[in-house]
RNA sequence: GGUGGAGUGGCCGAGAGGCGAGGCAACGGCCUGCAAAGCCGUGUACACGGGUUCAAAUCCCGUCUCCACCUCCA
């Protein structure tokens, strides 16, 4: 069984056939740095480093684009109104992007190219383009370049649109334009915006339009023709519309395979800076679901699928993750943490299954009956066996407990040992309580532990405690 | 108006012609001094109306509702 994935282009579920056997060169539209990332943003960049994780596991050697917009309209409004240099509203939010990431143990891309790091590229495509016909520069002096939609018939095959139908394009008032449905690939400075947000070209003093980034970049590091290119659903029309139009009217064959993934919305609509109802991170750590949770909540649905966020299915979620947790922490207590096994076929199936990792966690839950009966009777082979192929599950997700990523500060190591030994005088009391049968002074040192978030259970191996939810 | 997608048990959420995905919650039981955790068991759900078929949540027709995109958007 080989890997199979939704493309957008073909609409249909096609088996994955790298360009070169062996190698799978990938790119995500990664987000436009004009405000930190909330959690739909989030989700983007999980379920395609579960692709990653995927591909690799499946033996491919990958390489992994994620771009940065760091240019643009919004920042450039922002750098005027905070007085502000574009540049350095872009990086903050960058370092925000990526500490999320890492919070949610998402393995850093191969590279992460920013826009204005390849001007120079986009010069190019854009002078070629221009030379073959499928490109002219603004007739008003405006020193915009365009793409001509018209000398590309091919246009609108991605989204499944003919530009006839097209609703009139929105950007009225740019007049140098031949059709409305022209879209821009360099864009003249204009006197309203920050000085420093230009840059020299051909076609005079200016700056790059959207979507020839991302097709410069494709180009500068997965050459002109490459596996997936992937990003939100939304991203279909115009932006990959674009990139497809322009990248292959300037004879580069571009993405083999399109991926896209299913949004983040909240109450039936989407989640937005405009409609002022986005969560990040902060917010889901204040309500004591930890990242790995959220991450689980992403992987519980498809990654086609639509989720519409409630904070009841985000802690349905953490509770299903810690009852996995909950195993694995018992298991690795008992026999070890040991190597990650080997994946269950069905595991396998369902991942290759375009990613169902809703199957793949049925597959993970199945098995954990046997291995909660394998530790209270003390089978340890049986819990080994279990324990490492429930690992290698967790894994390929991006879940598993054990990974170092989880471990909190670095001081938490030593502070548990700390922890553990004050904890055992306690639990000590509590034994001699309950070899009397006093057990009122047996629970009242079980009480009290409680009440500083230390959970006592008992287990045939004896007492074990870990840390109880926050509140 | 155009394009694509979705409506599944109390909730979340896969599946896509025939063997009741899975999780959470609930209920019963086991275990426990009591708990906790865990285990065992209990649910015949697929928006509505027709149709095809030996068989439909899955296919076809119609209806309703919702979402996304067509403008910057993960």
């Amino acid at each position: 069984m080989t890997l199979r994935l939704y493309d957008t282009a073909t609409r249909s579920v096609r088996d994955f056939v790298p360009r070169e056997a062996g190698r799978v060169g990938v790119y995500l539209c990664g987000l436009t740095l004009q405000a930190p990332p909330h959690i739909g943003h989030l989700r983007s960049g999980v379920n395609y480093d579960v692709l990653r994780r995927w591909l690799i596991a499946s033996g491919f050697e990958v390489t992994f684009i994620r771009n940065l917009t760091d240019i643009d309209d919004k920042i450039l409004v922002k750098a005027v109104e905070q007085d502000r240099p574009f540049w350095s509203i872009a990086y903050t939010n960058e370092q925000i992007l990526v500490a999320s990431y890492r919070a949610l143990n998402v393995l850093p891309p191969t590279y992460e190219p920013r826009a204005t790091g390849h001007i120079p590229e986009m010069h190019q495509l854009i002078a070629r383009l221009i030379e073959t016909g499928h490109a002219y520069p603004a007739t008003d002096g405006s020193g915009d370049v365009y793409f001509d939609v018209a000398s590309w018939p091919a246009y609108g095959s991605l989204s499944g649109q003919s530009p006839e139908d097209m609703q009139s394009a929105g950007e009225a008032p740019e007049r140098g334009k031949r059709d409305p449905r022209d879209f821009a690939l360099w864009k003249g400075a204009k006197p309203d915006e920050p000085a420093d947000a230009y840059w020299p070209s051909p076609w005079g003093r200016g700056r790059p339009g959207w979507h020839i980034e991302c097709s410069a970049m494709c180009w500068r590091y997965l050459g002109a023709e490459f596996d997936i290119h992937g990003g939100g659903l939304d991203l279909i029309f115009p932006h990959h519309e674009n990139e497809i139009a322009q990248s292959q009217a300037a004879d580069l064959p571009f993405a083999r395979y399109w991926v896209h993934h299913g949004l983040l919305g909240i109450g039936g609509t989407k989640m937005g800076k405009s409609l002022g109802n986005t969560l990040d991170l902060d917010y889901v750590a204040s309500l004591g679901v930890r990242p790995v949770e959220l991450r689980y909540y992403y992987a519980a649905a498809h990654y086609r699928s639509r989720i519409d966020y409630s904070e009841d299915a985000l802690r349905v979620a953490a509770v299903a993750y810690r009852r996995i947790e909950g195993f694995v922490q018992r298991a690795a207590e008992r026999v070890g943490a040991g190597q990650l096994g080997e994946l269950p076929a069905g595991f396998v199936a369902a991942m290759d299954d375009d990613l169902n990792t809703s199957a793949a966690l049925a597959v993970l839950h199945d098995l954990l009956p046997g291995g909660n009966n394998a530790l209270t009777t003390g089978d340890d082979v049986t819990v080994r066996t279990v324990l490492a192929a429930v690992r290698a599950m967790l894994d390929i997700l991006g879940v598993d407990p054990l990974d170092p990523a989880w471990a909190g500060g670095g001081r938490a190591g030593d502070l548990r040992g700390v922890v553990d030994s004050l904890i055992a005088l306690a639990l000590e009391q509590r034994a001699q309580a309950r070899s009397r049968k006093d057990w009122a002074a047996a629970d009242a040192v079980r009480d009290q532990l409680k009440q500083a978030g230390v959970v006592v259970e008992d287990t045939p191996q004896g007492p074990r405690w870990t840390i109880g939810e926050q509140d």
